[in-house]
RNA sequence: GGGCCGUUAGCUCAGUCGGUAGAGCAGCUGGCUUUUAACCAGCGUGUCACAGGUUCGAGCCCUGUACGGCCCA
């Protein structure tokens, strides 16, 4: 918002101060910081939830609760407020007769929806029926001078929910729920890594050499060493350093950065899980990552049915299992004799209209056909594994077919959830492997990786040989919240600048850190 | 990057054929001791995203820009 001048603000705010400046002439302070609330919403309504009325004002039951003012019903001596806490609602009654004529007005004047309060009371049940505090004292604790928008209609402009997040929030019931069930999925996620001994650990988020997958960085800059930083694209050099230090089995769960378009799928950061257990194989890599996820959501929704858009997707372990080559021809509808060689693929690709690189390889167009004719059929959670090669430059090869890589990825909702392969621990193969990504960049392969010389270095001391997961992690939770955006799912998701002096602000700290 | 759509009061939205801005909620004043989108009476909220253009006259037509959404790459 730009810098009005007071009498460009709305009537409201204007109004608002007002009371601000009444209630300090009048030695009341809008702001204390003096009150502890005891009782949640939620808490309340579920300990008295089989109490009638007179049940609950026999007893006398004594509560303090504070929050957010959402509704207000005044009449000539009473008035029922709404309280929100981190909980939920819970109705408030004020009358002249608990409160006496000037604490009444108080109420009926001065506090506005919006305001936080603190009040004691005592439980009761309106003649509707509704559980409510009867209250006996109450405190303004925060004067609140911008107004909540319709308290029906609510807010449902999109770019305003997500620039003004914290007003989403208040007022809209998902959104809140969304986001707890995101804590909810991380922190289950972080109980089951730490019930199976894997350690956390927190690598760098600067990089010399933006790694472990195939991405755009981002670039900045140190100016005190004079040298430009990439911010990292993958979390999987580093922890694999880590297995390589006898570290048997960590995870890192954090932002990485891709210098990429956004979209409903896509956010320049984004959150990514990435595991390494020294001694799994890939079945065991494929074994635990249903367990995670099957576990995950049993522990956080407490079924494994979940419901997202028009789909009722299954959770519960196995999750259906076939090779990229059997999803080609049980999905795809290609034959064995499509498949035979670069040729054929080529034939399969113009037949059914998929447009090829220049620079492809069979490995290449055998996944871009897949991905074009399979990955929209994937609904139920699927792993798909045995990729080609060429597609998989940090995983290992089978020794018996050296050109498919021992490597899954899990889709759900068409969309890739997972990837996890046997990592490539042969730092002679991994060396030449960085070669060919060298050779398929100048060949036009803008996403292929740059070649780490201290990785191979770490992998000549001896990896032990490891199974690797990574799982998008905000891709998950929009599958489990069915939220059909990356937005949906992300607090604070990338936004342009509202205003170009914005833009101007962070420029002018760039320069005042350099100089 | 391309296509389509949107931007009007604090919020949700209407605005006819181009004739100078409208509703509900919120707010303000008054009334009301059991409301559940409380009710009754009264008051008005405004850089119609921004900048140009056409026109006697633009929220409306045209051009450009910004921001956002959806789809495609």
């Amino acid at each position: 918002m730009t810098q009005n001048t007071s009498t460009d603000l709305p009537v409201v705010i204007q109004q608002r101060r007002q009371k601000i400046e009444e209630l300090r002439a009048q030695g009341v302070n809008p702001f204390p910081n003096d009150f502890k609330p005891s009782d949640f919403a939620a808490d309340l309504h579920t300990k008295f939830a089989e109490q009638d009325k007179e049940a609950l004002q026999a007893a006398a039951h004594e509560v303090c609760v504070a929050g957010r003012i959402m509704l207000k019903r005044a009449f000539g001596k009473l008035a029922f407020l709404q309280l929100q806490d981190k909980t939920g609602r819970i109705q408030l009654e004020f009358t002249v007769n608990a409160l006496g004529d000037d604490g009444f007005k108080f109420v009926d004047k001065m506090l506005d929806i919006g305001d936080i309060v603190g009040v004691n009371g005592t439980m009761t049940r309106t003649n509707k029926g509704e559980l409510t505090i009867a209250v006996t004292s109450y405190e303004l604790l925060t004067k609140s001078i911008r107004p909540l928008p319709d308290k029906w209609q609510g807010l449902s402009d999109v770019e305003q929910r997500y620039r003004q997040r914290y007003v989403d929030l208040i007022v809209n019931d998902e959104s809140r729920n969304t986001f707890q069930k995101r804590c909810q999925i991380l922190s289950t996620i972080r109980q089951i890594m730490t019930e199976e001994d894997f350690m956390e650990v927190e690598t760098p988020v600067l990089h010399h050499q933006a790694g472990g997958t195939t991405a755009k960085p981002f670039i900045t800059e140190h100016n005190a060493l004079d040298m430009p930083f990439n911010l990292r694209i993958a979390l999987e050099l580093h922890l694999k350093r880590l297995v390589v230090g006898g570290f048997d089995r960590v995870y890192e769960m954090a932002r990485v950065f891709r210098n990429e378009g956004v979209s409903t799928r896509h956010n320049p950061e984004f959150t990514m899980f990435e595991s390494y257990a020294a001694y799994w194989t890939l079945q065991e890599n494929m074994q635990f990552t249903e367990t995670l996820i099957s576990e995950v959501v049993k522990r956080v929704f407490g079924t494994t049915t979940l419901t997202f858009g028009e789909h009722e997707l299954d959770f519960s372990a196995p999750f259906k299992r076939m090779t990229m080559r059997e999803a080609l021809i049980e999905l795809g509808g290609a034959t064995d004799a499509d498949l035979e060689n670069e040729q054929t693929l080529d034939a399969l690709a113009a037949k059914r209209g998929i447009k090829l690189e220049q620079w492809a390889d069979y490995g290449h167009k055998f996944a871009t056909l897949f991905e074009e004719l399979c990955e929209p059929k994937l609904i139920q959670p699927t792993f798909i594994y045995d990729f080609p090669k060429s597609t998989s430059p940090l995983a290992r090869t089978y020794d018996d077919r050296p050109e498919w890589a021992e490597r899954s990825e899990l889709y759900v909702h068409t969309w890739e959830l997972a990837n996890m392969f046997s990592e490539l621990n042969d730092p002679q193969d991994q060396a030449e492997r960085f070669a060919a990504q060298v050779e398929q960049a100048k060949a036009g392969d803008d996403e292929a990786m740059p070649y780490d010389h201290d990785y191979i270095r770490a992998l000549e001391y001896g990896m032990p040989p490891t199974g690797g997961i990574g799982i998008g992690i905000d891709r998950l939770v929009m599958v489990l919240t069915n939220s059909p955006s990356i937005r949906d799912v992300l607090l604070f998701p990338h936004q342009r600048p509202e205003t170009p002096e914005q833009i101007n602000l962070t420029k002018v700290e760039n320069a005042e850190e350099a100089a």
